[in-house]
DNA sequence: ATGCCTAACCCCGTTAGA
């Protein structure tokens, strides 16, 4: 008999590049899990790509916000879970799906699609890219209040930040990309500053090729050309039950996959 | 070589992703 009591809440997120062409793939993942002794009990979804959707899954409490052909984000609970908010504080006219924030069982769920940002364009001018500053400059702020509150939350997805040379494979060439800029560096240690660990990073602070995300073009996932951008951050009251945080590469493995893959983070209950 | 995949949408090419 499997003492439930003990057995750690395991959260996973994963940009499905279209859940329709994914929804497969989301069942055999959760599937497998729930086959290893391991059932997810909460699930991020990123770039949904679909104004309607259904229930992805029988099992679970689902959220989502969605708009047409891009974006959109869901979250799946084991159990009830009410919904916050469904857009990031900080610009009323921002209507893009990419904030998606609930709380279950007394925790901050936050999951998000942070904008790309390229091109960067002459001296970082581009408009995608000072949308994608200002997107990361307003999470900040909303964070910092959540903080205050000592408010404990998890925040996951697809942050499309690259944090650090090891986590690409060729840092030369990323030099100057909107996933790599000093200007997106800053952003992201902001954030990190309100006290928030990178939960990948701290169970495997030395680790190189624990990527998340292989472009479809040039062989890169055959050759491992890959990069880091899915992350969990939390808070500190969450950072002390940290158990671990892995990358599942299998998914990116089968056929007709999602360009990113899973990461799976366990905490103590 | 802003590109050698993939998906959406809407017409059978364009846009976006990272």
């Amino acid at each position: 008999m499997i003492d439930t009591a003990l057995s750690p809440y395991v959260l996973a997120s994963w940009n499905v590049n279209s859940i329709r062409a994914r929804i497969d793939h989301v069942t055999r993942f959760l599937q497998d899990y729930q086959s290893r002794g391991a059932p997810v009990d909460v699930l991020f979804l990123q770039e949904l790509k679909a104004e309607q959707i259904d229930q992805i899954h029988p099992d679970y409490t689902q959220h989502a916000v969605t708009q047409k052909s891009y974006n959109g984000v869901a979250i799946l609970t084991k159990g009830p879970s009410t919904l916050i908010c469904d857009r990031l504080a900080g610009d009323k006219d921002d209507d893009q799906a990419r904030y998606l924030e609930v709380d279950w069982n007394g925790l901050r769920l936050i999951n998000i699609y942070l904008p790309n940002g390229n091109p960067v364009s002459d001296e970082g001018a581009g408009e995608k890219f000072l949308y994608k500053l200002a997107w990361m400059d307003r999470l900040y702020h909303h964070l910092k209040t959540l903080r205050e509150a000592n408010c404990p939350f998890v925040v996951g997805g697809d942050f499309n930040v690259i944090p650090a040379d090891i986590d690409c494979y060729d840092p030369a060439l990323w030099r100057g990309d909107a996933l790599f800029h000093p200007r997106t560096h800053r952003a992201w240690r902001m954030i990190l500053n309100l006290g928030l660990v990178d939960a990948f990073r701290v169970i495997h602070p030395n680790t190189p090729h624990a990527y998340s995300f292989w472009d479809y073009q040039g062989g890169a996932w055959q050759n491992d050309l890959g990069i880091r951008i899915d992350h969990f951050l939390l808070s500190p009251a969450l950072t002390d039950r940290l158990l671990s945080c892995a990358i599942d590469k299998s998914p990116r493995g089968w056929d007709r996959p999602s360009d990113h893959t899973p990461v799976v983070l366990k905490l103590s209950r």
